[in-house]
RNA sequence: GGGCGAGUGGCGAAAUGGCAGACGCAAUAGCUUUAGGAGCUAUCGAGAGCAAUCUCAUGUGGGUUCGAGUCCCACCUCGCCCACCA
């Protein structure tokens, strides 16, 4: 009888259809099984169609999915499209054509794609992230994140990208270079939202210790970009510095002839005077550092009027645009009652100033609350003043802190909290007070126990200290050169390697070495980052290799403070040590002196290189962000029932360049409602990032069509987490660390039931041209995946794809090597209908057959589960070359046509058909082997003398040491080898292995 | 500069510390075919030898072990990630 040709055309498409129709890889929701959820990252669905790369994760969940489904398992296999994004947007711009049409004919094509490999996808479950009915679970979780004070708008310095004409994450910057286009990026200082990822940089890192399936490199990846590291934060104060003419007359410092320096007015409260409470300390402390101090007495201090203060603060006061006042209780008052008569200050201190005129002690102060009735105009104070300070006290029982909040929010700031030497600050000393008032570097280090030797400080170009000291700074014109060049420079000049430091003294200001109280001198150089830690340091020529190579040029002096085993001559001692030239702590090992250094000067602190997501895009193709401005709301989220805020239709998409998203030019989507106070408001133009959609969507997997939650909570319940996500290396620091996240956040907020979205991940490597290098266009080395589908079906380029290498390294497509593959099916094909044609019913198989199959069970059984595909594959052909000879009956062959279905399930399927089967292979159970039938009665057992092989013995695998000896004795070549030698030692592994040592 | 990973035939690669190179590609010879292709059979790390066989071989150099591609140390090369991160 002729055998059919392998027409693989012919039966993938017929059993594509078959598995189309009977829904057979549609997953249960609660069914009683136990469940496993297969992901594979949902791709972007390009205008080029999906490439090689795409198919190794889903060949490789579709087989595992196909293996755990006749495991038993409730399997899950969704897929879905993650469409909003640039390309789709610049084809738009180019062509003229809608980027939801694109989006569309893309989807259909990628749809078109997956099928014809036969991946085994519940599509009952497909999203799209551009569909409303998605985003607007997007945005509704990003209100989340608002009302939970984690989404926040803030201008900053911010990676650009010129080409792309957006805002960029941190993540999304590789190497200098837009992570998208491969523009350099450089930095603009925007309005951005961000999200606050920062505040989980603890638990991001946390959760990576309970992932014990993950891959090490993809955790330490993570912690890597993270980048915690524990140190000490300490305060430098600064001071002014003699000027040349005061150095003249002898005396250090004299405040009087220091123009335009900064000055300090203290303005005591009710009851009160400058020679009461804690002021005559102050004033001291201050002038001390060489400030100019005024303190009046004002007048009617019983029952003080705020007005007749203020009036006069302004006679007897000497106030300039340097002055700051330091208001304590109804002193406060004043102060911003002299803001509000367009006084201009440099700052402002509120210490323990009353807001609500009611005190914790219930008393009558009927001066006081009579002031604060009257309310304060804060557009007007905010205006005139350049900073404040609320410092409340935490043990005051007369003025509440609620006082001291309510000023933070109207004053945009925050509320320094201290413990008062004395309730309400009024203790003879209040160092809190000190420490905030006078002006200083905060600077964060690992190496606090190097204090002493910090010689100098270097603050980063963009740091407010330098504008804050304008007046004192003398050489301010060549400061400003430094800092302008240094801001227009691009990231990557910036820190480009093997860059010489350059930096500029910032002269007419000291800053106090708190351990040496010695003067020293503050640099502005951009080798110190204004995005890491404090943006100032300390510098320790000494111990650190960048302040060593900075002092070097600029001569400035090194001091030596740690005692190192290794002697280095012309560079810094980094390591640890002994603690020298310190003082106290002077013979102290580095690791001891870190905490007690650092508690002696400052506090233990933690820093994260991990920065705050910026979160918007100035571009047109992504989800719209859900809030409105109002002019007397404020920000104001788009109440849920109206979600979703739905892209509108454009005509003009094209970026405008200016940090304005499209979507500001129109009016009519534009303008709308307050939701609060219903009168006009904006709505928030910009749209979300490309990662936006992805930080969620395997939960929606769990229940796709619900319109009331983002999930059902059984459903998810049920389904999470994620048992194996096949995915990309590269995705590593982007989509997988903003989805952890994402859910991290969800998970607080109660809204999933498992903190870690992914129980395991596997990475794969990437798929290479023939000539090693990646594929692409320009490269001309693109090998498109339908091809090989047309020319030896979806079969052999699955097979292939595995077989080209471990599935987390990356391979080379070779084209000659398909047909290696291709001939393999070929054959099995023969020998499949030669045993189903076979006339005569054979009703045994032999032995060796027998041994050969429960191998086979036993061996690819161990890869899927391992992910060793490519010696599945290998097995398969091992095992085919092998049993070929063999005879076989028709059960044997549908056992083999199991093994063989997750990886060739189209074949493996029409000859399941042919031999009779009557359902799917899908629906049958994964075979079982024998141990009993792994291993022949006899194996050859091989002999070694001293390591090397010199035969082998016939004997059974459980026969004995003594046994075994005895019959390698009497091999030829031992017997030779031991003419004039003797067996000193024999070791056995059993059934394995002798080794005779002579 | 820091971290991680990898170096095995002409190529892709395999090998719980136990026969290195399974499996596939390419190559060579033969059979088959009008021819090309495809298929089938055999050979296929290097060197020596008529041969049985022997010697050398897993980036380099050491070490541990009865035994090392595998474990340890140092070095070289390549790849990836981070990078003036205080």
């Amino acid at each position: 009888m002729p055998i059919k040709k392998y027409n693989p055309a012919q039966i993938e498409a017929k059993w594509q259809k078959i598995w189309q129709l009977k829904k057979i890889f549609n997953a249960r929701d609660l069914s009683k099984k136990e469940k496993k959820f297969v992901l594979a990252e949902f791709p972007y669905p390009s205008g080029a169609g999906l490439h090689m790369g795409h198919l190794r994760p889903y060949v490789a969940g579709d087989v595992y999915s196909r293996f755990l489904r006749m495991k038993g398992f409730e399997t899950l296999y969704p897929i879905g499209w993650d469409a909003f994004g640039l390309p789709a947007e610049n084809y738009a711009l180019k062509m003229g054509v809608h980027p939801s049409i694109t989006t569309k004919k893309n989807i259909a094509n990628a749809k078109k794609q997956m099928l014809s490999w036969g991946l085994s996808f519940d599509w009952s479950r497909e999203i799209n992230t551009t569909d409303p009915d998605y985003y607007k679970w997007t945005q509704r979780l990003f209100l989340q994140f608002y009302k939970a004070g984690l989404a926040y708008e803030a201008t900053g310095l911010i990676n650009w990208c010129p080409k792309d004409k957006t805002g960029l994450a941190n993540e999304e910057v590789i190497d200098g270079r837009c992570e998208r286009c491969g523009t350099a990026v450089i930095k603009k200082e925007l309005r951005q939202w961000y999200l606050k990822i920062t505040a989980y940089a603890e638990k991001l890192l946390e959760g990576l210790k309970n992932l014990p399936e993950w891959p090490q490199a993809v955790k330490l990846q993570q912690e890597n970009w993270i980048g915690k590291s524990v140190g000490a934060e300490i305060s430098f104060d600064v001071i002014p510095s003699a000027s040349e003419e005061s150095l003249k007359v002898g005396s250090l410092r004299d405040p009087s002839t220091s123009v335009g320096m900064t000055n300090y007015i203290i303005l005591h409260g009710r009851n009160g005077s400058p020679d009461s409470h804690t002021f005559p300390w102050l004033r001291k402390s201050l002038e001390d550092k060489g400030y100019k101090v005024q303190a009046p007495a004002l007048p009617n201090a019983e029952e003080p009027d705020d007005e007749e203060q203020a009036d006069y603060v302004v006679k007897k006061c000497e106030i300039n645009e340097n002055t700051v006042i330091i208001g304590h209780s109804f002193g406060g008052v004043v102060a911003l009652r002299l803001l509000e008569r367009g006084i201009k200050l440099k700052k402002v201190f509120l210490l323990c100033t009353p807001y609500s005129g009611k005190f914790l002690d219930n008393k009558k102060r009927a001066s006081v609350t009579k002031a604060c009735k009257k309310g304060f105009d804060f557009k007007k104070i905010k205006e005139n003043a350049s900073d404040f300070g609320l410092l409340y006290d935490t043990t005051d029982y007369v003025v509440p802190m609620s006082d001291g909040e309510s000023f933070a929010e109207k004053l945009e700031t925050n509320v320094i909290k201290i413990k008062g030497a004395e309730p309400h600050l009024s203790g003879l000393e209040e160092p809190g007070v000190l420490k905030e008032v006078s002006p200083s570097i905060e600077i964060f280090t690992t190496r606090p126990d190097t204090i002493f030797g910090a010689t100098y400080m270097v603050v980063a170009p963009e740091h407010p200290l330098i504008e804050n000291f304008k007046a004192q700074i003398t050489n301010f014109k060549e400061v400003r050169k430094y800092v302008e060049k240094a801001k227009q420079k691009a990231e990557m000049e910036r820190t480009a390697e093997g860059k010489e430091k350059t930096g500029v003294e910032l002269k007419g200001i000291k800053a106090i070495n708190p351990a040496t109280k010695e003067e020293i001198p503050v640099w502005v150089a951009d080798y110190v980052l204004w995005g890491y830690g404090t943006g100032a340091i300390m510098a320790v020529p000494a111990h650190d290799s960048r302040d060593f190579e900075f002092a070097k040029k600029y001569h400035l002096s090194i001091v030596q403070v740690v005692q190192t085993d290794i002697i280095e001559a012309e560079s810094a001692a980094t390591e640890y040590g002994i603690v020298i030239n310190s003082g106290k702590f002077n013979g102290l090992k580095s690791e001891e002196a870190i905490p007690k250094m650092a508690e002696e000067f400052g506090k233990m602190a933690v820093q994260y290189k991990l920065r705050d997501w910026v979160f918007s895009r100035q571009r047109y193709w992504g989800e719209p962000i859900p809030l409105i401005h109002c002019e007397d709301c404020g920000v104001v989220p788009v109440p849920d029932k109206d979600l979703p805020v739905k892209l509108p239709n454009v005509k003009k998409y094209e970026p405008t360049g200016t940090g304005e998203s499209p979507l500001a030019n129109m009016t009519s989507w534009l303008k709308t409602k307050c939701p609060k106070c219903k009168k006009m408001a904006w709505r928030e133009t910009n749209t979300m990032p490309q990662w936006a959609g992805s930080s969620w969507y395997w939960l929606r997997y769990a229940d796709p069509k619900n319109s009331k939650k983002l999930a059902d909570m059984k459903k998810l319940k049920y389904w999470q987490p994620v048992d194996v996500y096949f995915g990309g290396m590269e995705h590593t620091t982007l989509h997988l660390l903003y989805s952890r996240f994402w859910n991290l956040f969800l998970y607080d907020q109660g809204l999933v039931t498992e903190r870690e979205p992914y129980k395991k991940r596997q990475p794969h490597g990437i798929v290479l041209a023939a000539d090693g290098e990646k594929m692409s266009k320009s490269r001309g080395n693109v090998v498109d995946p339908q091809e090989i589908v047309k020319g030896f079906g979806a079969d052999t380029l699955r097979m292939y794809e595995m077989f080209l290498g471990p599935h987390e390294l990356s391979v080379s497509w070779n084209d000659q090597g398909v047909v290696g593959v291709k001939r393999f099916l070929d054959r099995v094909w023969e020998w499949g209908n030669l045993v189903i044609s076979n006339k005569k019913q054979v009703t045994s198989n032999t032995e060796k057959a027998e041994k050969l199959l429960h191998r086979l069970i036993k061996k690819i059984t161990e890869d899927i589960e391992n992910f060793r595909f490519n010696t599945s594959i290998s097995s398969f052909m091992e095992f085919h070359n092998q049993v070929k000879g063999e005879t076989v009956d028709r059960e044997y062959l549908q056992v083999f046509l199991k093994l063989l279905y997750p990886f060739a399930p189209h074949i493996a399927e029409e000859l399941n058909e042919m031999l009779g089967g009557k359902k799917s292979l899908q629906l049958e159970a994964w075979p079982e082997f024998d141990p009993q039938k792994l291993s022949d009665a006899l194996t050859d057992i091989v002999v070694q003398i001293n390591g090397r092989v010199k035969g082998k013995v016939r004997l059974s695998p459980e026969a004995s040491e003594d046994e075994v000896k005895a019959k390698a004795l009497e091999l030829p070549a031992v017997k030779q080898a031991l003419v004039q030698e003797t067996v000193k030692r024999a070791i056995y592994i059993k059934g394995r292995l002798i080794n005779l040592v002579i």
